[in-house]
DNA sequence: ACCTATTAATAAAA
DNA sequence: TTTTTATTAATAGGT
């Protein structure tokens, strides 16, 4: 039906294939949603181009999902079995892995050593003692910034305590002013009291979170 | 295309509707092999009739699973059943059990540390400590076990070392009853010294799988 | 995407 | 159901 007729094999040029699968994919749709109307009849397509771009219909008042379940009670052919098996093979997997783990898990804890041989347990042991010196490693390098940070605050604190206080000796210091006269040359660096020229103030602050 | 147009809708003669539906029927399943062998497409058709009869095609070179699973992927919509989902939950689950305990074996073995707090790394060293206490424990048990093992093996060895010796000595004696004339309530016992005459031969063997 | 000559599908009848 | 055949629908090739 057309200018001329064609053989059914595969069209070699490439864009006559995609104009032909254009109009065809319209044509089949089209029977498709008239068949399902005229007959009554409950109809599902699914085409992909060959580029992959997926075209479907499915008659009104029901599913893909409810004929593909159809087709199975009524071929007998079981469409989903290859991806049942692939998940259920997918699951043993994992589970495998879990159990491996699970173990492991165990045996760090020191938990159901009872079958090991001694070789083993040496084993676990080398992996425990590496934990701890990592482990250890890391407690030392929170200790040391916490350390740093503690030290950081009590020199602002001690910086503050003592802005506080030069402005406590300005404030006497300007109200003795008005009172007895302005004393330029008034040392504020000797009025420092001793406590702030050395400052270990909390010297182990551990963090509470 | 026929002695008349139609309508697309409802054919109410049943007969003719029956009609209908075998003709395009065969029409669509027709097109649907033109359409997958002209443009090298993948088609999947399932028709049933309003009896409840099924027709169907797939395009060659794969099945309808296939192209089933295709489609889900493609469009997102999902068409397998209940068991699909609760297999794919099972996965989930798993493999959430699995990171997890990943995590707490990284941690245990000193890795990935970076994120935790000292609070958390402590109770990782407790962890720690903990299962290098029950680890030693039963290295313990097992050195234990092996030094009696040892004994067993030495005391047996002694013994045997003594029967080899009663035996020599009875072989000599016989020989030199052969020369000298026999001497019946000559005391073997006798000759066995002080440190065999105590003898527990097997007490306390274990298994040693 | 549109046009149209030509083929293909099919409605009605048998 | 299938065949026949008149008629409509689909579409191949061209624009």
């Amino acid at each position: 039906m057309g200018r001329g007729k064609i053989e059914i094999k595969r069209i070699e040029n490439s864009t006559n294939r995609q104009v032909t699968f254009s109009k065809r994919r319209n044509g089949i749709l089209k029977k498709a949603r008239e068949i399902s109307v005229l007959c009554d009849a409950e109809v599902g397509v699914v085409i992909f181009s060959s580029a992959g771009k997926l075209y479907d219909f499915c008659s009104p008042k029901t599913s893909l999902s409810k004929i593909l379940e159809k087709y199975q009670t009524n071929s007998g052919k079981i469409l989903w079995d290859e991806k049942h098996k692939s998940l259920s093979a997918e699951i043993d997997r994992i589970k495998k892995e879990n159990d491996t783990m699970q173990i492991e898990l165990r045996h760090l804890k020191g938990e159901d050593l009872n079958s090991l041989q001694p070789k083993e347990l040496i084993m676990i042991e080398e992996a425990l003692d590496n934990g701890l010196t990592n482990l250890n490693e890391k407690l030392m390098e929170h200790w040391e910034l916490h350390m740093r940070h503690n030290k950081m605050l009590e020199d602002e604190n001690k910086l503050l305590s003592f802005k506080l206080h030069q402005q406590d000796i300005a404030l006497s210091g300007s109200m003795r002013d008005l009172e007895l006269g302005y004393h330029p040359d008034r040392d504020f660096a000797a009025q420092m009291p001793i406590t702030f020229r050395v400052q270990p103030s909390h010297p182990n602050l551990q963090e509470n979170n």
